[in-house]
DNA sequence: TCTACATTAAACCAATCGGTTATTTAACCG
DNA sequence: CGGTTAAATAACCGATTGGTTTAATGTAGA
């Protein structure tokens, strides 16, 4: 799925995966006992735990006919920053002011219209364009 | 999707809707200017903007014949939250640091220390270990 | 009112997702 | 060796995703 951080955040949107995640951080165990939660077979279970390692979010060890995982919480000091961008965003009363502001320095309701001389990189030829 | 935080995680794990969300903490902005940075229809941006509403990550107006569209960061706050509770995890030295604090504190409480979840702490108990 | 514009809706498509059952691989143990 | 256990793979399935093209909707403005 392209990039790092887009495999991270799909990981996550998993309530299960999610839960597996939560399950590591406790410590490392082995596959049969994160199933055991969940009303789902073991090859479900098993592809979660890919999705995870794909995304880095778990390494996996082997010993004897076990295959145990362990969390790597790498790839979430990412996701964080990334959200974290967004953190005066949630602050209710800089949301406010920052929805005011806004509204003074881009009035969309103005009369502007933004002349047909737009790019638009490869537009399709849609059937009526006419420009 | 079931639960908000599986929509809000969802929502995030693509380039194009980050990039939009991006976009949109700059101001709140028409359809059609959001779409002119890629190199999809805009129907594909309408649908991922249709995501993005759905995780309450974004809220749409109406003026005129534009849906002029405005971040709302507050979903983020709750994924935040979640990753955030994975922090240690990332940060070996902090915790380490913590632990050594810890000890100093509390230095007569040499030979148990709760350290709760230390990623070690609970090794597997198989079922079948004779060892 | 007629036309242009911004946006959404409909219908379609290939790829991926989340799950299943059945099979296979790999290691242990008696 | 044969049997059991842990886990992964294969093959399949329905639903969802991310995109397309075509068509419809609603509003502004000459």
């Amino acid at each position: 799925m392209q990039d790092q951080l887009s495999n991270t955040f799909a990981a996550l949107a998993d309530p299960t995966r999610r839960a597996i995640l939560a399950r590591l951080a406790m410590g490392e165990t082995s596959v049969t006992e994160l199933a055991q939660p969940f009303e789902m077979s073991m090859p479900a279970v098993s592809k979660h735990l890919k999705v995870l390692e794909r995304a880095g979010l778990i390494a996996r060890g082997r010993e004897a006919q076990w295959r145990p995982c362990r969390l790597d919480a790498g790839p979430l000091k990412d996701a964080a920053g990334w959200i974290d961008a967004y953190r005066r965003f949630w602050a209710p009363y800089v949301d406010a002011l920052e929805r005011h502001l806004d509204r003074m320095s881009h009035p969309l309701s103005a009369k502007r219209k933004p002349s047909s001389t737009r790019r638009s990189a490869n537009r399709r030829n849609h059937k009526g364009e006419t420009k």
